[in-house]
DNA sequence: GTACATGCAAAACGTTTGCAAATAC
DNA sequence: GTATTTGCAAACGTTTTGCATGTAC
C-alpha cells in the first residue's frame, strides 16, 4: 500500500515557497492531523514541537497555504476557522448535534445533483460546503 | 392567494416574549426583508424606523429570535452572521462567487438524497447548511 | 412593583498588521 | 547581501457584557 499523495511539505516545494522551521512545523501538524483544527489547536501543537512559534505566524501560515490551494478552510459555525489538507479525498461533513464529533462522508449521487442545480440556474459549480446536522438513531424506541 | 403563514411578531407572541418596541421594530425590518441582512444592515433599517435602537440590542434580539427558533442564522464566509426567517420555504443558497450575490434554490431531490446519507450513518437528520459556489455560465465559449 | 429589556461604553473574541530583529536563499 | 519571515504588541471588526436606567406586564 503505496501512499500515493504528496505530503504538504512536498507541495510547499513544489509552489516554491520559502521554508522556514515554523513552516515545516506547521505542515507536519497539519499533515499529521486527522481532526479538523482551529489556529489555536495547530498552534498548541506546533508549540509541543518547537516553542519558537507565534500565533501570528501560524495565521499567516494557514493563510498562505489556503491561497496556495494546500489547506481548505473551513467554518463549522463556532466563530473560528478550521483546516484540513485540500489534497485530501473530498468529502463533506456531518455534525453530530450532541457530542460535536465530525464525521466525514462521500456521496457521488449528491456530488453530481449538485452540479445538475448549479447548471440549472446557469452557473458553473466552483466549490460547494455541505453539512448535515443530526442526532444518533435510537435503535426502535 | 391568503398569506398562511404567521408573521415573526405573531410567532414572537406565540412565544409568549416580552414585545418591546425595539422588538416589535426589529420582527418588522426582518418580516419585510428578502434579502439576508447582517445585523449592521439591520440595525441600520430598524434605525430608519425608530432611532432609539442600539447595536447591543440588535444582537441581543436577533440572538433571542434564533434561540426562540424565529429566525435561522447564516454564515456565508464573510466573517458576519446574517439572518432569515426561519419559517420561510425551506432552501438552499448558490452564491456567485463574482458578484456575491445569493440565489435560493429548492431541490426536493437533493433533500431526499440528504436523509438517506444521515440514516446510512446512523443519524436522524435535524438539519443541513448546503452552499453551492459558482460563477456564472458563458454561453459557448 | 418587579422582573426584564435597554443604551452606553468597555471588554472579549478571533484575526490582522506595523515594525524592528532574524533568517532563507 | 537582500528580500522575506518572524515575534511582539497594538489594532482590527464583530459580538458580548456590566451596569445604571427605563419599560412591560
Amino acid at each position: 500500500m503505496t501512499s500515493s499523495a504528496p505530503s504538504i511539505l512536498d507541495r510547499c516545494e513544489a509552489h516554491g515557497l520559502r521554508m522556514t522551521g515554523q513552516r515545516r512545523t506547521i505542515a507536519q501538524v497539519l499533515e499529521d492531523a486527522f481532526d479538523h483544527p482551529d489556529v489555536e489547536t495547530i498552534h498548541a501543537r506546533a508549540s509541543a514541537i518547537d516553542p519558537n512559534i507565534s500565533v501570528a505566524t501560524v495565521y499567516r501560515t494557514v493563510k498562505l497555504f489556503e491561497e496556495s490551494g494546500l489547506l481548505e478552510r473551513r467554518e463549522f459555525g463556532d466563530g473560528r476557522a478550521r483546516y484540513e489538507d485540500a489534497e485530501r479525498e473530498h468529502h463533506d461533513h456531518l455534525i453530530d448535534m450532541q457530542t460535536g464529533k465530525v464525521i466525514e462522508f462521500v456521496d457521488p449521487e449528491i456530488e453530481a445533483l449538485q452540479e445538475k442545480i448549479a447548471e440549472r440556474l446557469g452557473y458553473d459549480l466552483k466549490g460547494h460546503r455541505l453539512e448535515l446536522f443530526g442526532v444518533k438513531r435510537k435503535p426502535n424506541v
